[in-house]
DNA sequence: CCTCAGATGGACT
DNA sequence: GTCCATCTGAGGC
């Protein structure tokens, strides 16, 4: 499958985030191939979003990643536990990501349960199988994707994102669990299958 | 199906 | 000290 270059990534937030359904998020790692399909993602756009944490162009040593030019991953630990990965999108000094909310096992599912649930494909419920990776942290989990991958390039191993599968009927809707966000929390910027 | 508490640590004020 | 772009297991329906 053809890798993703970055002139998909430094193009309108918005269009990225909905472009990326489909698309396969591909991880190296130890010898094997992992992929899963994206099915949910989240536009974060800093200029004008109260949600992002770099709303109002607010640079820290964390949000840093988010000025890079589109192309690369913005990768952060939250609640403590989990990791979150993020495209980051635009020019440079646009601090815009897309969160990668979602996937779907593509190949690799026997190694990924063994990091997700540390057992074996086979073993696992029915129930499991649903929660596999319909989840910014549980994607993560899945693929061993956690802050030391923050701000590498995304057009070559150990992380790269290629053309996937045709998607007719992307559904929109408000993001999920940013409450505190004021009106941004109404901004219809998450995506889904 | 649902709700709720608890885990857990770093970023930021 | 407070907040968090989350997940899990337990308990109820």
């Amino acid at each position: 499958m053809t890798r993703l270059k970055k002139d998909f990534y430094t193009r309108d937030t918005l269009r990225v985030a909905k472009e990326l359904l489909g698309k396969y998020i591909v991880r190296e790692l130890d010898g094997h191939r992992l992929i899963l399909m994206i099915t949910e993602t989240e536009a974060y756009i800093g200029s004008v979003d109260k949600a992002c944490h770099a709303y109002n162009y607010k640079k820290t040593e964390r949000t840093s990643t988010l000025f890079r030019e589109g192309g690369c991953s913005y990768v952060y630990l939250i609640y403590g536990m989990y990791s979150c990965l993020n495209v980051v999108t635009d020019i440079e000094g646009e601090p815009c990501a897309v969160l990668i909310r979602g996937g779907e096992p593509v190949e690799g599912i026997e190694y990924m349960s063994r990091l997700r649930y540390g057992k074996d494909y086979g073993e696992l419920t029915s129930y499991q199988l649903k929660n596999f990776a319909n989840g910014p942290g549980k994607l993560c989990k899945a693929l061993a994707i956690d802050r030391e991958l923050n701000g590498v390039l995304l057009d070559r191993p150990p992380l790269y994102i290629t053309e996937g599968r045709e998607v007719q009927n992307c559904k929109t809707g408000k993001r999920i669990n940013i409450d505190y966000a004021e009106e941004a929390a109404d901004f219809p910027w998450r995506f889904y299958i």
